[in-house]
DNA sequence: AATTTTCATACAACCGTTTGCTTATCTGCA
DNA sequence: TGCAGATAAGCAAACGGTTGTATGAAAATT
């Protein structure tokens, strides 16, 4: 009995040594100030007299003063804190664009909430929905909209939430994006593979989403424009497309069986490009002297792949630095700036995959 | 000047239609029931009439009244926030971990912030220390100490911030981490090697960090094990080590120089696998016929790679989570868990680079 | 010397929620 | 009928920081 009783008294000792930080009204009490005082002092007010200001300053820097931050976002109604949400993190295109966001975020003395959603964004949205509310100033999203996700984006522009979306955005509603031009992008891969030489090229492209319809567009549009005729079954595409999977690969030997004169195919990711890549080679075509290729990204792989892969780089840094800085514009004057789209420059890296013969 | 005049009142218009989220007060003044009353009915407590926790409840409801963030930290001292710290997100293992990370967290009804450092972290610290200070309730770090930071991390302890840290951990600090057990990881890739029939094995590493250095301590390990002699001029490490840089090549080079009887290899990469390979062939020597590679972390880029390269799987996502399940039961009772270390498994995957001939 | 102006600081309300305490109403029991 | 006890709602302070206004003292003006 005796020995339970010290024991709570020292759980009691324990939960009383935990660290409580110094707040204004300390240093106020401390040095005999009134608390404005101290707070107008440490925001480097004019109003207050410099020696006064120095003893405060000191004071708080000498004890390691940090502000409360819900005690200042409860008061400005700002929590410096905005929110991405992005369909995976574990993704080079989009880890650049957090790291963008993130940076730029941080530059600006804000702090930067990650929601990744795996794609499974209705539910998702539903939870940050809370959490944006009074939960952070704005919002960066790779989202489209899907038909169940509209509403909840028309709610956030209703209520004026600050909205940048990177990447896909929904094509029917008025929104800020910070984009790339896929069709001309397509359209110069396919470009950059006929000046290679090639001149049977295919399109191979993951699911019929809004990017890779453009994509492809932009290769019709290069097949077109050039000497040769377009034939509309070299343009495949893979839904429902998993990471490192097979469909990519078995459609790509169907394909190379039909057309063997094959001798360019521009994908719609990396990924695939490794793909067809290893087809063509175990049946013995040779990548590039046999049939060109080149992927879409810029992802690590197609570096270090055998051979080395030609692609677009797709910047996902600049992407969601502009995004965070867009966001930001719309954050400090939030009646003014109406919905802007950014178009971000992509460009073809040569690579060995499509060298010229 | 009259238009002028006008404009403004535009403006000024326009800054009142910002949306203002309703609050327990505006359902306390519209029900003409006390704000007290209205929080209670809200949280469900007990001590509210169920008439009238239904008609505040009802109404909470259908004005879509979401609580204030900030006054609630303000409140309740808890900010339903955790930071993490990692050195990058465009990676796969450290996206891995952030992912696990954020996935409990969310479970848990609390919000993640990011913090990628880029190694960078004395800077970083600083930086984060302010966000901190109130502006989370816990840390996760994937960070060794470096002799500078070593002084931040335990003023962190010192304030009793739950931290938990993933991956790479202060060595001379009692902190809780989520590692995995790198000699024993080293030690069965290397059977793994001694297994599939190698038996002049070299070992790439990184930079000489903590992991490295276990690493290539497992290796040495295994092969003093065996029934061949350890060469310490076969463990090689690279400092400086950029992604998909030369300098492990240009070392993989003279290493195959001055060993031509080489037949496997342990990297401490998959990066370094490839890099390897790459050199490999180009030296016409087959893998895994004349030469068996195992690399570490099972990237996606080992499996697609050509051979498909042999790893040791480190499951990030696993250790975010487990790291963030750590944390939270520091959260929840700050006094009572000490620091504790948790040891996530690694496996071996088997694939062609290391094929028995 | 009397008054105004300037300057520095203090006072107090507020942001939105929570919570201990008080008050008011109603039920049951003597 | 009177009073204890239970029940329900209200009051007010608190969390930490900010800001409009008031107050006091010193400096400048007439």
């Amino acid at each position: 009995m005796v020995l339970k009783t010290y024991q709570l008294v020292s759980v009691i000792h324990m939960e009383k040594k935990r660290y409580s930080p110094i707040t204004i009204t300390d240093i106020a009490q401390a040095l005999k100030i009134n608390s404005s005082t101290v707070s107008r002092a440490l925001s480097d007010s004019p109003v207050v007299k410099l020696s006064t200001k120095k003893i405060i300053q000191e004071y708080a820097i000498k004890h390691n003063y940090q502000p409360n931050f819900a005690a200042r976002s409860l008061q400005n109604k700002k929590t410096f804190t905005i929110g991405i949400l992005l369909p995976k993190v574990v993704h080079e295109f989009f880890g650049k664009v957090l790291l963008g966001v993130q940076r730029e975020t941080q530059k600006n003395g804000y702090r930067c909430l990650v929601f990744p959603t795996n794609d499974d964004l209705k539910q998702e949205i539903n939870e940050t929905e809370n959490l944006l509310n009074g939960g952070a100033d704005g919002i960066i999203m790779c989202y489209k909209s899907d038909g169940n996700t509209d509403s909840h984006i028309k709610e956030l522009i209703e209520r004026r939430i600050p909205l940048v979306f990177v990447d896909i955005a929904p094509q029917n509603l008025k929104v800020s994006k910070v984009i790339i031009d896929d069709m001309h992008a397509g359209y110069m891969a396919t470009k950059h593979l006929l000046e290679a030489g090639a001149f049977q090229i295919a399109c191979i492209c993951g699911p019929r989403n809004i990017n890779n319809l453009l994509r492809a567009e932009g290769y019709r549009k290069a097949i077109n424009e050039s000497e040769y005729e377009l034939n509309s079954d070299l343009i495949i595409f893979n839904e429902n497309l998993i990471e490192g999977e097979e469909l990519g690969m078995v459609n790509s030997k169907k394909l190379l069986k039909t057309y063997p004169l094959l001798n360019g195919v521009f994908t719609s990711t990396d990924m695939l490009a490794t793909g067809f890549i290893k087809v063509a080679k175990k049946q013995n075509l040779r990548v590039p002297e046999d049939i060109k290729v080149i992927g879409f990204s810029n992802w690590a792989i197609s570096m270090l792949y055998e051979p080395s892969i030609s692609t677009v780089d797709q910047p996902g840094y600049e992407m969601g630095q502009k995004a965070a800085q867009l966001l930001f514009s719309k954050i400090d004057s939030p009646t003014k700036v109406r919905a802007k789209t950014v178009i971000i420059e992509t460009k073809v890296i040569q690579r060995e995959s499509s060298k010229v013969n």
